[in-house]
DNA sequence: GGGGCGGCTGACAACGTTGTCAAGCAGGCG
DNA sequence: CGCCTGCTTGACAACGTTGTCAGCCGCCCC
């Protein structure tokens, strides 16, 4: 800049002034100047405007895993809102590691993001405090954060989807429905468990629940447990897009009634095409998003929590009557 | 920081030493400072060290889209390239958008990212010169560079990839071959092109040449077009795997042999299930991350150019015979 | 005892920008 | 003519950090 206003024959604070769009510059001066910094194809220093603003016009933005269609579907909607607000995404993904999460986040204030957003990993926000208390607003996606701070949250009706889908396979004449499920440290996991647990009531077996991280070989050996009871269950549950796949790919044909939580692309082509409880990852991220833009912009009004509704999408799998019909 | 010097009762530079773990403090006088800091919540200002320093720790990241399943799996290993660096990344989408792609490139560049990684959207990358002389090195990954600016390049095996889909029909009899490609203005589209025509040959058919970008309106009219010929195409081969999804929608069940270029989730569930040409996102991402940071650390030498391979997955769609058995 | 050396600490400038304040200048008006 | 006003411009400090250099102190060796 220094070498602009030098080009140009003018002060410093002329070029700052042009390159701001600072009204009260003469028409000619400014054109002198833009030519200059045409000529030496100067682009002004956001690190030295953002030491002196104090804003860098910039968020982070913490995930499970980029690579992940729901979470990249929210990424790209937090992208967008961002765009519209001059802001540029830093994101991260955690891989469900708290100490990753913390660290991400962490690097992220260092770098003094005007906001947060995260999906948490872990279950323990307290050092998120001094960053809170200091001015970086967060909001939470997907899942809430650990006790302590009080920030503002955006989830899908985690219960709700989980209750229409059991009543979906209720209503279809099942007695015997088997849930599938992620951890049940995960917030979402045990929601849906919950709601799995309310709309099926007495019906609950035990011996029908099954949560914990669905690699292949575990969700194989579940299902052969369970197909090969002298009372199997007629209808499964699966308790998001990760356990649904996985499930499909184990059952290998067999027929049996299903629902998944989250919907997933090519659904609707396989055979039998899948009844999902489908959230809407975009409209996740993009809720957040607003949200925390508006705090940014320094709205002080008390904590939100949002809860977007799902909807059951029938396609066929979750139609199967009890006999296989 | 002024203010944990004032706290521990040092100067503002035996902080900044303490913070950088530089050697030469007295460990009680380190340790002094440390208390400080942890009762103050105290936090390095990065905008300071950076405008002081000149170096970001980070790069930027422009892609097509990231709720494409394959921009985030490249997304995704980029991610995990930087982190070993100690870098964070900047990411944007273009949404195919030459100006969008520009504009993100400059906004990156203007927050003195260390270095770029592109999957262009335009064909004129000109405006680069100004930040590659400045000394900001970039890689191309996906798609080349257009004319002009000498950078590193990461590709996949488009026409080779192209050339073994199409032979793998012939092999099994196939003698009128379709080709569904995205608009021939991209890059990887019109290399496959390049690479069907050379397998086939003298018995390429411009009839059943089509492309454009794969709207499911424009592939269903196609393919009742191609499907209701005198002498109707007995395979087809789809140039990406929005094409080879949208035209299996498309298919409404109606039995042909299919070979696709990009591998996609489950389909080794559908029914056939479809043999695809595979290329490794990931290893793609892998690969450009890595050669700049190469440049970052100094590397000097002469602009390389890598070809990766891709592999011809066999599941079933695309081992059906001409007369569709 | 004096000189030199090494370990530790601090003062100060600089990075590139913007906010504050004041100055220069022309024109209108009393 | 002198004053006021409004437009345009510039000088300077400040943002929070780090690199440079100098200073202080205690110790060893001649």
């Amino acid at each position: 800049m220094k070498d602009v206003a030098a080009e140009a024959g003018v002060a410093l604070k002329t070029v700052s002034r042009v390159v701001n769009n600072e009204p009260g510059v003469n028409t000619a001066t400014a054109e002198r100047v833009r030519a200059a910094i045409e000529r030496l194809g100067y682009s002004r220093n956001e690190s030295a405007r953002v030491l002196r603003q104090g804003r860098t016009s910039s968020i982070g933005l913490v995930i499970e895993d980029v690579a992940d269609p729901f979470y990249s579907g929210l990424t790209r909607a937090v992208e967008e809102v961002a765009i519209k607000h001059g802001s540029l995404v830093l994101s991260g993904s955690s891989g469900e590691d708290p100490a990753r999460e913390k660290e991400l986040v962490l690097t992220f204030c260092a770098r003094r993001v005007d906001g947060l957003i995260v999906v948490p990993a872990g279950n323990d926000h307290s050092y998120l405090r001094a960053e809170l208390d200091a001015g970086t607003p967060a909001v939470f996606v997907d899942r809430p954060a650990g006790p302590g701070p009080e920030v503002d949250t955006v989830l899908c009706d985690n219960a709700g989807g989980a209750r229409l889908a059991v009543r979906h396979l209720l209503a279809h004449g099942h007695r015997r429905v088997a849930f599938l499920g992620d951890s049940p440290t995960i917030f979402t996991a045990d929601e849906r468990q919950r709601g799995y647990r309310e709309a099926l009531g007495d019906l609950v077996d035990e011996r029908l629940v099954s949560m914990a991280h669905p690699s292949p070989e575990r969700v194989r050996a579940v299902l052969d447990r369970w197909l090969g009871m002298d009372d199997p269950p007629t209808a499964l549950f699966t308790g998001n897009g990760r356990c649904t796949v996985t499930a499909l790919r184990a059952l290998e044909g067999r027929r049996i009634a299903l629902v998944g939580f989250d919907d997933f692309e090519l659904a609707d082509l396989l055979d039998p095409a899948v009844t999902v409880v489908a959230q809407d990852p975009a409209g996740l991220g993009r809720m957040a998003a607003e949200l925390l833009f508006r705090r940014i912009a320094g709205n002080g009004g008390p904590v939100e929590r949002v809860i977007q509704p799902v909807r059951l999408i029938a396609r066929g799998s979750g139609e199967i009557g009890p006999g296989g019909g």
